[in-house]
DNA sequence: TGCGGCTATTG
DNA sequence: CACAATAGCCGCAG
């Protein structure tokens, strides 16, 4: 029996699991070795709730594995990327910035030690030079329990100097709620990778089988099946035209177009699509592509490597990845055709609640620039409804000239709206301006939230000439949208947060950027329903530290499938 | 075998 | 066909 009657309500507990031991070290100094792991994390959370502290989300799986769903954490890999950008947050890397070196200057780990390798001190974490020692960064932490104490220990350390850092960040007075959140964010990915995606797999393969047919019988059966698909197209043409056509390959197909008489720059489906008239093959190759697809990314070799046995789909997940710090997840779970998605179904006596936020860029835009007029046409539920007004243009021309600001649009006939856009909502317009010359200039910039955006380390500058002018002015567009984009991120995951922390026993099984999938007990649904909404506020607030001056709305519904409208 | 180009899907 | 992502196949360089 462990007894955590010395931690304080809700204090940081920083946690390390090794392998013959486990230490829980609060902020408070009391502490727990024990090497029953498990029994002391539930005694504890259920006693204190603490925020644990740890390294990274493999810490947040073994929780998640064990059956334990805290409910708060720092993941102090997820803190760092916050602080640093980018996607890396190894030990050797988050203990060199909470150091102030260089985390290229770390020592590799040692391979061939000979007689004139000086050995660290296998026993110390860090070195002469502050940095981690690297045996210790690659784990061996793990192997003795007094350095499983020593390595919470250090996580404590750094958490407190990631705390203050954030506290200090100017500009970013919400930068410590988005590491919480952050935070929260990569126990949820752990979660959401543990538990999977309810697939109806009787349903999936009926929707692949439309495409591509009956699952092959063996390889043979499959190069048939291939063989067939690639007739269908090819017997558009002659016998001596079709001679070395490769559908696969697009100069081929460029060619093969050439020959019945079609010009095309690329064969891309949206130009093909126009030239459907021209020639019965066009529409014989857009089929192609289709059935291609299934049979390549999404068919039978899909189900069978990322369904497991309970029919649940199953990626791997980041809270924070790429240019402004969105959700990723492979398997498909981010890009799953709209033809698949009725094989997204509720388990028995289940349903799914479904919420998509609503125009949430804009919404944003209008937060984090300050900007009251944009703010005030956010009291509707279709925003862009007033900015139309307030321009005097059509619903769908405001629209794409606010999309288009915040993406950078240079093209388009969206010129006369755009400088309406400028008058009316000046002080949105030059948020996005300042942001795309900062970032043309080759200078980082940080999210509302705080997250760094890194700019200086992407390539030459370049500015004399026009491919130099042209990299600057993608980077001025990458700039520009990731602050959006990137606040959009933080504010979404604060809902996720929330909306976790709020409808147990159901369970959220999908994000993605402005939606989220929550499975839920059948008699719980409408329950469920409304604690998402709910948590929509709460996030605000949140999110906001204290002052919404923006209306979030979404859409919610109760759902048997994914397809299913809101 | 690794990488850039092309293509598809999604928000 | 702007901003972001994952992922497949092809051709080509090493």
């Amino acid at each position: 029996m462990t007894s955590s009657s010395n931690f304080e309500h809700g204090e940081a507990i920083a946690i390390a699991i090794g392998g013959s031991g486990t230490a829980l070290v609060g902020r408070s100094g009391a502490t727990i070795v024990t090497s029953d792991a498990f029994a002391a994390i539930g005694d504890v959370e259920s006693a204190v709730s603490p925020r644990w502290v740890w390294w990274s989300k493999e810490t947040a799986t073994e929780f998640v594995r064990s059956g334990i769903r805290p409910l708060r954490c720092w993941d102090l890999a997820a803190v760092h990327r916050l602080l640093e950008g980018g996607w890396r947050g190894d030990p050797g890397r988050v203990w060199a910035l909470r150091r102030g070196l260089d985390p290229g200057d770390a020592p590799p780990r040692r391979g061939n030690v000979d007689l004139f390798t000086v050995v660290d001190d296998p026993d110390r974490p860090v070195l002469g030079t502050g940095h981690l020692h690297p045996e210790w960064a690659h784990g061996s932490w793990r192997g003795d329990v007094d350095r499983t104490r020593r390595w919470a220990e250090l996580a404590l350390d750094v958490q407190r100097w990631q705390a203050e850092t954030l506290a200090r960040l100017a500009d970013h007075p919400t930068a410590l709620t988005t590491a919480r959140s952050e935070s929260a964010a990569e126990l949820l990915c752990a979660e959401l990778e543990t538990d999977g995606l309810p697939l109806d797999r009787a349903e999936a393969e009926r929707i692949i089988a439309t495409f591509i047919g009956d699952r092959p019988l063996d390889a043979a059966d499959e190069r048939r099946a291939t063989a067939e698909r690639d007739e269908r197209v090819l017997l558009h043409l002659g016998a001596a035209s079709r001679e070395g056509i490769d559908l696969r390959n697009p100069a081929s197909v460029k060619s093969l177009l050439r020959r019945v008489g079609i010009e095309v720059d690329d064969t891309r489906a949206w130009r093909l699509e126009r030239r459907r008239g021209d020639h019965p093959i066009v529409d014989a190759i857009l089929d192609w592509r289709r059935a291609e697809r299934i049979a390549t990314t999404f068919g039978y070799r899909w189900l069978d490597q990322h369904v497991g046995d309970d029919d649940r789909l199953r990626g791997t997940w980041s809270a924070s990845d790429g240019a402004a710090g969105r959700m990723t997840a492979t398997a498909g779970l981010h890009n799953l055709p709209a033809e698949l998605r009725p094989a997204i179904a509720a388990e028995a006596g289940h349903v799914f609640v479904r919420a998509d936020l609503g125009q949430i860029e804009p919404r944003i835009l209008a937060a984090v620039s300050g900007d009251a007029a944009l703010a005030a046409a956010t009291a509707q539920h279709d925003m862009y409804a007033p900015v139309a007004a307030e321009l005097g243009v059509e619903r769908e021309v405001a629209k794409v000239a606010v999309l288009g600001a915040m993406y950078g649009q240079t093209t388009g006939h969206g010129a006369a709206a755009r400088r309406e856009l400028e008058r009316a909502y000046p002080v949105a317009m030059d948020y996005l301006t300042r942001a795309a010359r900062r970032a043309e200039g080759g200078n980082d910039l940080r999210t509302h939230g705080g997250r760094l955006v890194r700019m200086s380390t992407s390539g030459p500058l370049g500015a004399g000439t026009d491919e130099g002018r042209t990299r600057a002015a993608a980077r001025g567009r990458y700039g520009r949208n990731a602050l959006v984009q990137g606040a959009a991120a933080e504010f979404f995951k604060t809902w996720a947060a929330v909306v976790r922390a709020r409808i147990a026993p159901a369970q959220i099984v999908l994000c993605l950027h402005d939606e989220l999938l929550v499975h839920t007990p059948a008699h719980l649904g409408s329950v469920t329903a409304g604690a998402v909404d709910a948590a929509l506020t709460e996030a605000a607030v949140h999110w906001t530290g204290g002052r919404p001056t923006v209306r979030f709305v979404a859409d919610t519904a109760v759902v048997d499938r994914w397809s299913d409208a809101c």
